[in-house]
DNA sequence: AATATTAATCGTAATATTGCAATATATAAA
DNA sequence: TTTATATATTGCAATATTACGATTAATATT
């Protein structure tokens, strides 16, 4: 026990609740805010921004980017990491879904 | 080390981290897309739907409880859970100023 | 009060995540 | 090719999460 029952959900609840666990840390929250606020998108400066060491900041990029929220490309010697829009588009979709059924259904029986 | 290092981020970042790791299991998610499928939301026809013993979806439903994403009442000798919109109105919220931004921005480089 | 039913809690084993120092890799410049 | 710079990977300790059997708590019915 410990481990996550994957294949008892569907691919589509999978697929959701790695998204959503991707920004499940507030580090990584504050690495998507970075990359809005600020014009550049170097790996360097995020790890500045970050009260965490290279390594952790690192592996937090590394989460956003197997999660498929961000991307990232060589700029010289440096890499460039972007927001990468349908990643946030597919679980937006989910969230907006879940407030469109309550409109439309005002299950709220509690 | 092993423990998030909850002070270093601000209270926003914090809250959006919360709601997301609640969602970051498919379980979670399953309850949440089976709450809004159904007309019933008594924890026991959760539980049979749920490839998971009644402890453990016990255990899910208290962490989109103290998350905030459901609430749950007592309809007679059982317990009725229902999703609480305003917990799903600021992630997505989150989600949308995401999208919002890239749209005013562009900031595409990668 | 005794019983049945429903859901929460406890205890615990298995596994996953977080964070960092040390090290490795990769690219650019000299 | 050496050196410098930037980022990734490794290894490991601390902590958190997941899952479930056993038990408890709480309410409803008899």
């Amino acid at each position: 026990m410990g481990a996550t029952k994957t294949d008892s959900f569907s691919d589509r609840q999978n697929e959701l609740a790695i998204l959503a666990k991707a920004l499940g840390h507030p580090a990584r929250i504050a690495i998507i805010e970075f990359l809005l606020k600020v014009e550049t998108c170097i790996c360097g400066d995020i790890v500045n921004e970050l009260p965490l060491a290279q390594p952790t900041v690192s592996q937090h990029l590394k989460e956003l980017k197997n999660a498929g929220l961000i991307k990232g490309n060589f700029e010289g010697t440096s890499i460039c990491y972007c927001i990468n829009e349908p990643g946030f588009e597919k679980i937006k979709d989910f969230f907006q879904d879940v407030i469109n059924h309550l409109e439309k259904k005002k299950n709220e029986c509690c």
